[in-house]
DNA sequence: CGTAACTCATTACCTATGCTAAGGAAAACC
DNA sequence: GGTTTTCCTTAGCATAGGTAATGAGTTACG
């Protein structure tokens, strides 16, 4: 494992930890879908690149408490962005798939996204930009840990 | 700027983008002092670096609207974390300044903080890791632009 | 000067989004 | 076959943010 114990790291860590909350809360604010909140969309964005999942699984990924996933998926249904399914072999799951409006939702979504980002990203040069392109693969292995 | 039209960096950024979400709401769980909120955390941390500011500095700052820093502010200063003086030259403003008390406790929460990502880093071997210090101080950057 | 327009902080109220606790149905396990 | 466990759901609550409206203080202009 990397060794944080030095004076460096946790300056790193502390850094990391501030970024990472106010940007979340402005990325709140970019959403494409003012109808949709920002985990719906991530609920979206896993079910896209997973294919089905049960209301369970979304929330273990999600991390999100299974009575919150009950909600949103709801709410992403009653959008037509999604279709609930009986679960083949288990009578008490259902299964969740995304349907072909939210695909392009999504796909309407990621546009708009990156002009936002474009727009920051003019405050950025070429090197701190491939930083960041370099580090998202590892923040997402983080967030999933 | 950095060119965000191709692939890869379409990619790169919706992976920041689910990224950068989910790891702040487990953030928001692993809170030092249970009873400060995550963005009253951040204002100390602000604090801490600028010195004073008045409620409207720190709401720019912190990308909050003035009224949700208002209330901030005062629970701040229950807590004793948090000085309110009147400001010399303008008797509308106020001068927020945090306590030793809160010097205290961000030093406390630093270490607790640490050790939380330690035990995340347990998954991460010295290359990743090696990556997000270096993307830290531009999502930073990115933060605040 | 004095009043109009603006700015800063605040108050009051509302909404969004998460949680815990509790329940009901289906499956798994002696 | 009855008990325990698992999964989803319902109900109620907490938190943390936002908008609109208010009040006090400052600045600008006529």
């Amino acid at each position: 494992m990397a060794d944080l114990s030095h004076g460096d790291d946790a300056d790193a860590v502390n850094a990391l930890r501030s970024a990472v909350m106010r940007l979340g809360r402005r990325l709140k604010h970019q959403r494409v879908d003012e109808t949709l909140s920002p985990t719906e969309m991530s609920v979206l964005g896993t079910l896209a690149r997973c294919g089905s999942a049960t209301p369970g699984e979304l929330a273990r990924k999600e991390h999100v408490q299974p009575p919150s996933m009950t909600r949103i998926v709801a709410l992403l249904e009653a959008k037509g962005l999604v279709r609930l399914e009986p679960h083949a072999e288990d009578r008490r799951q259902k299964v969740v798939t995304s349907t072909e409006r939210a695909e392009a939702m999504l796909e309407e979504s990621r546009r708009k996204r990156n002009a936002w980002l474009t727009a920051m990203a003019e405050g950025l040069d070429e090197d701190e930009w491939s930083k960041l392109r370099a580090a998202a693969p590892v923040l997402e292995k983080l967030a999933h840990l």
